[in-house]
DNA sequence: GTCTATAACGAGATAGAC
DNA sequence: GTCTATCTCGTTATAGAC
């Protein structure tokens, strides 16, 4: 179902999906096409071929996540209405990953963010600012009807729940658990709902 | 005028300084013994006398951290009073870090976590649990005499605070700048502090 | 305590056969 | 599209002179 992927897109995907779980887990910077090859049974060689180099799949890797965590957002403005129960379907986002003892992608890449090739970098920005565009919408929505209340403005107050859930996953990931995540989130997430039952 | 170094504490110490830097910029995983070398004008082997390996380094610049800010947080218990105050100047403690472009070394290495070796993750360990003791204690403090607010718990707003700041400095990475930074952290201290001007 | 020299290894990347 | 073989480079680490 992939979108538009050169070559055999089976094998490109996969490579994707590996690469991606081990930068999601080590780092940009701590893995290497020797592990994607040993993982997926592949000559290293055989990735240079659908991606020329790290750079390249890199991109691509941060690209097609971009791409999906913004398909989700659209899908939650699709199908869910109030502003509380659209922040709790983003916050399972964040959940699923870490769920997964994974980081963030874009997450990690920030903390790797001087390391990495420039267009990159780019794609961690963008991923960045679209998550807070998308919650100042949300969070501009719970106010208007009262569901919401914000501590600052509402672009202060998005950027704060992208930062909280960042440092949420990575503060947690030490303890291997989602304990630590859950605990940073409730009270988060307390800090700007108004009446109804958190998750 | 440091603790218990062990041979020539000016050499040791300048090492550690040049190699906290360096991974609180790029990562422990991407900076080397041939960057410190460079730095200090020294070989490569010379670092190996002062520290075994990288491992050692890495373990040795965790605990100078910890017992560091440790010690900022004993400093403003002496000289700061009110507990709104005191969520300042630990606000400050993290403000003065990412002025210099670099990102909390504990934070750093909590994204790197999976990599790193056993004592290293020990360390990164301590490290969040000591700030959530300390930042529990102000909370009910300032609970106490009517100057904060908590949203949830103690432990999980105190929770909430560590994951905010240590997020907020890892998505200001790609900016280059404290303003995404200041803007995160407005919020998250509006959304406990009860009346006082924000800083 | 610092150096040069080098070992031993793993990384990213390429050539060319199949 | 995948492979083996190889290249080149950077990494951690050690030996031994000064």
């Amino acid at each position: 179902m992939a979108r538009g992927e050169r070559s055999d897109p089976g094998t490109a995907a996969k490579i994707l999906d590996s690469a991606e779980r081990l930068v999601q887990v080590r780092g940009f910077n701590a893995f290497s096409y020797a592990d994607v090859a040993a993982e997926l049974h592949l000559s290293k060689a055989s990735l240079h071929y659908h991606f020329a180099g790290k750079a390249e799949l890199g991109e691509a890797l941060v690209l097609r996540y971009c791409d999906r965590f913004l398909a989700a957002l659209v899908e939650i403005d699709r199908t869910v209405r109030g502003a509380p129960s659209k922040l709790d379907a983003y916050v399972d986002l964040y959940s699923g990953v870490i769920a997964d003892q994974r980081m963030c992608l874009c997450g990690m890449l920030a903390a790797e963010y001087p390391t990495l090739p420039e267009p990159m970098q780019a794609a961690v920005r963008a991923f960045i600012d679209a998550n807070e565009v998308w919650l100042s919408a949300v969070i501009e929505q719970g106010v208007r009807d009262g569901s919401l209340r914000r501590p600052d403005s509402v672009p202060d107050t998005a950027a704060m729940l992208v930062a909280g859930l960042e440092g949420a996953m990575l503060v947690a990931r030490p303890y291997g658990d989602v304990t630590r995540f859950r605990a940073a989130v409730s009270a988060l997430l307390a800090s700007v709902v108004v009446a109804g039952p958190r998750v």
